[in-house]
DNA sequence: ACGGCCGATAGAACTTATTC
DNA sequence: GAATAAGTTCTATCGGCCGT
């Protein structure tokens, strides 16, 4: 028959263990999930072993022992038994994908974004089953909520990674885990597996996506993270301590993983950092509780001069000197100006291509507000709830479209590629505009040769970046072509400030919904 | 101000891993 | 197996911090 799982929660514990005694578990009688909250190790499940850390998730087989080595002095972990239940599809769920809804939570680690932290909800769900006050029903809601999230905010795991590991690369990734912090090659590794090197590589990489030496690294940075956090500790003991053969090669291998020297990560939360960005990383920062000592958008724009442009970044670089930054972090706008920056601080920059979230996830964990990056996220969901269906209700199907004007020309924003459009038309429910490109950033068009931009509301950045821009707006508004739109016609003109820079950040998106609500 | 210590960084030389 | 890429070690140098 047509089946779907459906997880049922059972029973929840709280456990706390002391010392650093490897304890061994015998087989648990039912599925679980093991979330840890604090402490330091490995955990080895059957043949394979992952990391133990805060913020770390399991989903425990039935039938399968379970060993814990602690590296740390205490150990404090939620345990919640599940009920695995088969129902017919055709009868109780009619067409729900539960069954692909769950596949992130495949039995061994599961990896949440650093800002994705479950332990509210854990808690709230344990007191609600230890108090015994809240109803089975309710509880069980609690339950599936906290299942939702965890699907939603489980990294997606490689499809290689879901496979399971072949009989022959297995006991060398066990031993991997039990030996990162001494001396290892390729060459162990490869006998260990009964491969050739070489085989041995490519079998890795094609198993694990990612090669044997690099799947190692990773292993001993996470190792010296926590290390290095535990503040009693020398560059040089957390190298040895990681497996790294010298402490020079394990600082440069650190910075090249991490972002940052091991130094400034273990004083990360109180650092001076400068931001030089284009999506106003400053915003992010001050999200996250983070004062940046100096801001600026150091972009060269098409419409600046290179002399010009070299003045002004020269300003800027003295300027940014002067704050005395030890940290500067830059987007990829900023890359070709990388080395001016190194001359006065560390410099960080991020890869081209990351999604809003992922770059505030980055910025967060190099300075160790992931907490405050998880709050955020946390409250901007709450806030899209509620925003959504109010402007809904007030839009319904009505279009809108956003513009503003950039090096003389008339952009038309997209419904995707932007934090912006994602959050109008894709979070919001938004319907976009005639004009607007539904699988693009954006398009342009000659002032002189617009089309009628067929939507009901019309929203455009009054910010301008050129006061040539702003003039060739004004020139715009007083056409007749733009009269004869829709959304002037009926006085459905908004001005909307810099929504394209205030996208970026959970803070700016907040405002931004303020802003719509305000227009209902 | 000075020297000693620690850590970061960069470059050269060499070794090992990965890809072709 | 060879060619190429990446990792590793060592050295020199710089700057910050601390105690004298």
């Amino acid at each position: 028959m047509n089946t779907t799982p459906l997880l049922l929660l059972s029973s929840v514990f709280r456990r706390q263990y002391a010392g650093r005694e490897p304890r061994s578990f015998a087989p648990l009688p039912a599925p679980a999930f093991l979330y840890i909250t604090q402490g330091a190790g490995l955990l080895r499940r059957g043949d394979s072993s992952d990391p133990i850390e805060p913020n770390r998730l399991w989903l425990l087989e039935p039938g399968l022992p379970v060993r814990v080595e602690p590296h740390a002095d205490l150990l404090v972990c939620y345990i919640l038994f599940l009920r695995r239940l088969d129902v017919s599809k055709a009868g109780v769920l009619p067409g729900s994908g539960l069954s692909r809804a769950l596949r992130p939570l495949a039995p061994g680690a599961i990896p949440l974004y650093p800002d994705a932290a479950p332990l509210e909800r854990v808690e709230a769900l344990y007191d609600a089953y230890r108090s015994g006050a809240t109803s089975a029903f309710v509880r069980n809601a609690m339950f599936q909520e906290l299942v939702h999230f965890l699907v939603r905010h489980s990294v997606p795991r490689p499809e290689a990674d879901r496979q399971p590991t072949a009989k022959g690369i297995s006991p060398s990734i066990d031993y991997m885990h039990a030996h990162y912090s001494r001396k290892l090659t390729l060459e162990t590794l490869s006998e260990i597996a009964g491969f050739t090197p070489t085989s041995y590589s490519r079998e890795f990489k094609r198993l694990k996506g990612t090669s044997p030496i690099d799947y190692l690294n990773s292993l001993r940075i996470a190792h010296a993270k926590s290390m290095l956090l535990e503040k009693n500790h020398t560059v040089k003991e957390v190298s040895a301590a990681s497996g790294f053969g010298n402490e020079f090669y394990f600082s440069r291998m650190f910075k090249r993983h991490v972002g940052i020297s091991p130094t400034m990560y273990m004083n990360r939360k109180n650092i001076r950092v400068a931001a030089v960005s284009c999506l106003r990383f400053h915003d992010i920062l001050q999200s996250l509780g983070v004062h940046p000592v100096y801001a600026a958008n150091c972009h060269q724009t098409k419409t600046m001069s290179k002399e010009e442009h070299e003045q002004q970044l020269g300003e800027h670089l003295d300027r940014m000197r002067e704050t005395e930054p030890e940290l500067i972090i830059a987007d990829h706008y900023h890359l070709p100006y990388k080395d001016r920056f190194s001359r006065i601080a560390p410099t960080h920059i991020l890869d081209y291509g990351m999604d809003w979230r992922t770059v505030t996830r980055h910025i967060a964990a190099l300075l160790g507000r992931e907490r405050e990056a998880a709050h955020n996220m946390r409250q901007l969901e709450r806030k899209l709830g509620e925003a959504k269906p109010m402007l809904n209700r007030r839009f319904g199907d009505q279009t809108v479209t956003m513009m503003r004007v950039v090096h003389k020309l008339i952009r038309i924003q997209g419904a995707g590629y932007h934090p912006l459009n994602e959050l109008i038309y894709a979070e919001l429910g938004f319907k976009p505009g005639f004009c607007v490109p539904a699988n693009g950033m954006n398009v342009e068009f000659s002032p002189d040769k617009y089309p009628n931009l067929g939507t009901d509301h019309l929203w455009i950045q009054d910010h301008f970046y050129d006061p040539e821009d702003e003039a060739v707006f004004r020139r715009i508004q007083a056409t007749d072509e733009w009269h004869s739109m829709k959304a002037v016609r009926s006085g459905n003109v908004r001005y909307i400030g810099n929504w394209f820079g205030m996208g970026w950040s959970t803070t700016g998106r907040m405002r931004i919904m303020d802003d719509l609500l305000k227009m209902t």
